[in-house]
DNA sequence: TACGTTATGTAGCCTTAGCTACACTTTGAC
DNA sequence: GTCAAAGTGTAGCTAAGGCTACATAACGTA
């Protein structure tokens, strides 16, 4: 029964798990504000920590990140906006979480289930993995 | 349409999502025990590490922190064993990995693919999806 | 039994991601 | 225009989770 896989490739499969944390902070920075800077016109900050849960000090320590990785740009108190790499990726991550929940949805997992799971789920899902997921959903409509 | 939640809906979602991840590590770490201890007798740093992919050194400490969890006990050149509470969630571990991993594939996602996103997605399933995923799985069969 | 190989433990370093505390800037109400 | 409230920046702390380097212990084979 349970027959483990090789020493290679289980340490391959756990290397991707955590690469994909690495990034996982940053989409979800990337992604909430492409919605801020859509539905409010600005990100600031305090809205930013606010809406991740956590001190403003921590979210703009992140937003350093953020933009050290290139996907974002800020000058003092004007707020944060999105480099053409960050809206890109904003864009990729935005239809991913959409995916994700969808899916979930259509397996039965209520609503509020389903949001709250997706936003640590999304950052492990691989691009086979979404097409399959996009593929079920369209079969099944 | 994309409407924002609230932001104290928005902060509850994130939160899970990192309390999720401080405990991602343990679970793997335990599962990996019980996983070595059933099919090799022993689970030994240098092996915990090898199957990880990363160094003796990173493993010792996480075991240390395992250790410190109240999940494992371990001597010096002893090999690393589960408590009574490790075991239970290696158990639990187990049941919810194979589960997601069955769901990934009876959606059609590739084995290989389904078995590394799997070892991501797996923390962050609810029981309330969980149960969905086992639903699914047996209505379908 | 001796000795080279492998395993283990430990120290020290780095980055990330959280926190509180405190000082400074902006904004808005009056 | 003043001034309090809100927002921002920064410093300093902690813990987790990576790494390398090095010293010691255990093991297996000649
Ligand atoms: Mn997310
Ligand atoms: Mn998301
Ligand atoms: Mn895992
Ligand atoms: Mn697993």
């Amino acid at each position: 029964m349970g027959k483990l896989p090789t020493e290679g490739t289980q340490a391959r499969r756990f290397g991707k798990t955590r690469s994909a944390q690495s990034t996982a902070l940053l989409e979800d920075y990337v992604e909430l504000i492409a919605d801020l800077l859509l539905s409010a016109g600005e990100a600031r900050p305090t809205d930013i920590a606010r809406r991740l849960g956590v001190s403003h000090a921590t979210a703009v320590k992140t937003i350093a990140r953020v933009k050290r990785a290139g996907l974002a740009t800020a000058r003092p108190y004007r707020g944060v906006f999105l480099t053409e790499e960050g809206r890109a990726l904003a864009d990729r991550v935005r239809v991913r979480h959409r995916l994700v929940v969808d899916l979930l949805c259509a397996l039965g997992v209520p609503t509020e289930a389903a949001e709250a799971d997706a936003e640590g789920i999304e950052h492990h899902v691989s691009e086979t993995t979404l097409k399959a997921f996009a593929q079920f959903l369209k079969s099944r409509r």
